[in-house]
DNA sequence: TCCGAGCCACTTTTT
DNA sequence: GTGGCTCGGA
């Protein structure tokens, strides 16, 4: 931390000129006198920078400039000299955005931003509160920090010990249900009997207990813990918080529409004394409901904090008007929100594409055409991205992108923290920083295989336990006696001295090069080489990687630390690609062309999420759609199927809700008749079918088609007596009246030559050898000789 | 103790 | 369609 004196008007630096010049500058004529990160802001963000004491609200619209708030908000607070680095507590919901706040407020003022030593996310904040005070909730400075994989296995001992059968009740059920606790700061006492009864006939608080004492045992805490035990601490301890109080002049908080009852709080303790808390978000962005997110305490700020100051961002720098007006009008539809109108001063662009397709094959394809047209135009892959409710919908873009080698990155997925061989790896490690890691010792000792089986495992923590000592501890004492026997003997034998053969080494050799030794001589490298399981190869590769990341620090002590609470690694993978990921990690991006499939009922509103919380759940994901939306910048293409292949199973689906609720003038509704032309057999009698001759109910769908698009869409297609939902999307124009149809060119109703050059989705490029009625033989240039329907194949 | 076959369940995901 | 998990046999 720098306690260096800053000077009020430090020199320009470029980036700073350049900030003050980027897109969204007010055209304020005084902007020559002020402070350098106070040039370019709108009114509103202007008026959100300045009002820096008592609580503030700022409601910030997706594309708004929210993290440009909060760092001239920094900055400002800094370089007038209200507060000192060190005294101002930032706090955001993930370690990127710590990160992106910290670098851009060292973009704005350099040096004197400088020690900003909390800022950071609830979690690593937390954890540097409790470490120093750690003994005062019964901790040692050391505790451990336990993912969820930890807190499951961790769980699933606690169950078994209680004879409670682990099928009907499953560990990860727990799981879920002590999240939840925690997430609203509910300790075990608090829990409602009611809610103790989701669990094993009223037994769930008795093991929430039970768990707690567990952690306490091993030293350990889970991320909920991180939050709880501080709260327990500063109610435990009022002079202690009232350090704090001094301390923290000022508090920011980033996505406070993101944070549960726990952070709230939190929060709510730290600001009791000066109330100087700014706290930043969107309502209409609150996503994470599912994850004990309350949006209540957006929309209760007011009340919470009396005499808050509120401050609309509204003007979007983000996208055209058209996406814009389909967003805030599709959002419109939620009741529970405290409104904004978001405007831009961006000229008119394209109208929102709404397409209705075949199915998800073909809307993989339709997507990746228009990317390479895209291309074609001269602009870049990266500029696009295709986001998804579920991550299983991510393969049939994969798989059509490899086909045609469109480059893309698929953002999320299994982090690399999360990986089995790296979690072991881990384990090794830990074990090496201290002996008594129990978890780490139960998940590895095993790993590779030594001989040592469940059952041993089993009577050798029944031993350690009933003799509170560690794992480790216990296991030499056993190897004294002649308690255990045969292979299992002679593993744990080996086991336990490379152990401390390793941590012998520990002392004399670097962190990475003890690392590659222990996976060397653990076996594990072997284990993995010899694996004939393709897989095995890239966990090769993985554990390499984390060699390597662990070069990053300068011990393993803070190597550990860190990967513990911040499970992140910047991979900075550059490189020109399509991106496709979640809505959920969507949130806080932007691209030019943004693609977002599958908007059909039960992908998305997302049926699970519907069934568990009802309209609770429809606001949140229709927030989700309006996330998605906002994402554009210039075009944004929604496409729904009328077949999907869900686990496996062919379902027949209806477009979403959500399809109707976007406002007419603004959308382009296309019905892509062209594709259901090109399909002849199956594909098509299936869609006839499917298609506006034939009638179902509508499954129930009745509510939610009261739109105008919706009664326009009946009136325009003359289907007065379809049932709704039928006649949508594939009679004709879905929402616009005026609506063109496309015909896709090429395809349908081709006949072919032998000597034809066609193109082939699966197989590529080919030269037709035989016809024989619709049966063509194709020699392909990649795969070979294949016989195929010609209705899969199109002239090339 | 280990390994393979069958069974089931399966959103979103950061810390 | 797939992977993770359990159970039964070697």
């Amino acid at each position: 931390m720098s306690s260096e004196p800053h000077s009020p008007q430090p020199a320009l630096t470029i980036s700073q000129r350049a900030m003050a010049r980027a897109p969204g500058s007010s055209n304020r004529a005084d902007g020559g006198n002020e402070h350098p990160w106070m040039m370019g802001l709108n009114d509103q963000q202007r008026e959100a920078v300045e009002a820096l004491d008592g609580p503030v609200l700022v409601l910030s619209g997706a594309g708004t400039g929210k993290t440009k708030v909060l760092t001239s908000r920094l900055a400002q607070l800094l370089v007038t000299g209200r507060a000192k680095p060190w005294e101002i507590l930032s706090v955001t919901f993930t370690n990127k955005a710590a990160r992106e706040m910290r670098d851009r407020t060292q973009l704005l003022i350099g040096p004197a931003a400088e020690g900003l030593r909390w800022l950071g996310t609830f979690h690593s904040t937390s954890a540097m509160i409790l470490r120093r005070h750690a003994e005062l909730v019964g901790l040692k400075p050391s505790f451990t920090v336990l993912d969820t994989d930890d807190q499951i296995r961790l769980m699933k001992q606690v169950i078994e010990a209680e004879n409670i059968d682990q099928k009907r009740w499953t560990p990860r059920f727990l799981a879920s249900l002590i999240d939840g606790w925690k997430n609203r700061a509910l300790t075990p006492d608090k829990v409602p009997a009611e809610e103790s009864f989701l669990f094993a006939n009223g037994k769930g608080a008795k093991l929430y207990a039970l768990y707690q004492s567990r952690l306490k045992v091993l030293n350990c805490v889970d991320f909920g813990d991180l939050l709880l035990e501080t709260i327990s601490l500063f109610l435990k301890e009022p002079d202690l918080l009232a350090e704090y109080h001094d301390r923290f002049k000022y508090i920011l908080v980033d996505e406070y529409q993101d944070t549960n009852v726990a952070q709230y709080l939190w929060l709510r303790l730290l600001a009791r004394k000066r109330k100087n808390i700014c706290v930043v978000g969107d309502d209409d962005q609150s996503i994470y409901g599912w994850r004990g997110a309350e949006v209540d305490n957006i929309l209760r700020f007011e009340h919470d904090f009396p005499g808050a100051k509120i401050i609309r961002l509204e003007r979007n720098y983000r996208s055209t008007p058209h996406i814009l007006a389909a967003a805030s009008h599709l959002i419109a539809s939620n009741k529970n929100r405290l409104g904004k109108t978001l405007w831009t001063e961006i000229p008119e662009g394209d109208r929102v594409l709404v397409r209705g397709i075949w199915d998800g094959e073909a809307e993989a394809r339709l997507i990746a055409d228009d990317i390479e047209q895209w291309r074609r135009t001269g602009r870049r892959y990266d500029e696009s991205a295709v986001l998804v409710r579920a991550s299983w919908q991510m393969r049939a873009f994969e798989e059509r992108f490899l086909m045609l080698q469109i480059p893309y990155k698929v953002i999320g997925g299994p982090r690399f923290f999360e990986r089995a061989e790296i979690r072991d790896a881990h384990a090794y490690l830990r074990l090496i920083r201290s002996l008594d890691d129990d978890l780490a010792f139960e998940r590895i000792v095993n790993v590779p295989k030594r001989g040592i089986g469940d059952t041993s495992v089993q009577r050798l923590g029944t031993a350690a336990r009933l003799a509170g000592v560690p794992l480790f501890t216990m296991a030499s004492q056993l190897l004294g006696s002649d308690e255990l026997k045969g292979p299992a003997r002679t593993g744990l034998t080996r086991f336990i001295h490379q152990l401390e053969h390793w941590r012998k080494k520990s002392l004399e050799l670097p962190h990475t090069e003890l690392a590659e030794l222990i996976l060397d001589e653990s076996g594990y490298t072997d284990m993995l080489k010899a694996d004939k399981n393709p897989q095995s190869v890239s966990k090769l590769d993985n554990l390499k990687e984390l060699v390597r990341s662990m070069g990053q620090f300068d011990t393993l002590a803070a190597y550990l630390e860190h990967i513990e609470l911040v499970m992140d690694l910047d991979r900075t993978e550059e490189g020109d690609a399509v991106q496709i990921l979640t809505l959920h990690a969507a949130k806080g991006l932007e691209w030019p062309l943004v693609f977002l499939p599958g908007w059909e009922e039960e992908v998305f509103p997302s049926r699970r999420a519907l069934d568990e919380k009802g309209d609770k759940a429809l606001e949140e994901e229709r927030r989700l759609a309006y996330v998605g939306i906002t994402r554009a910048r210039e075009s944004a293409r929604i496409s729904f199927a009328a077949n999907r292949q869900i686990y496996g199973r062919w379902n027949s689906v209806l477009p979403s809700r959500f399809v109707d609720e976007l406002p007419d003038g603004h959308v382009d509704a296309v019905s892509d008749t062209g594709y259901f032309n090109q399909g002849t057999g199956g594909a098509a009698e299936r869609f006839a079918a499917y298609g506006p001759l034939s009638t179902q109910p509508g499954n129930g769908f009745g509510t939610g088609y009261e739109s105008p698009g919706w009664k326009r869409a009946q009136a325009a297609a003359a289907l007065g007596k379809l049932a709704p939902g039928m006649a949508k999307g594939f009679g004709g124009p879905i929402i616009d009246g005026e609506a063109k149809l496309l015909a896709r060119t090429g395809a349908k109703d081709a006949t072919y030559a032998v000597g034809q050059r066609i193109f082939h989705d699966k197989f590529g490029y080919g030269a037709v050898r035989h016809v024989e009625g619709s049966k063509l033989t194709i020699q392909f240039e990649k795969s070979g000789e294949k016989k195929v329907l010609d209705s899969f194949v199109s002239p090339a």
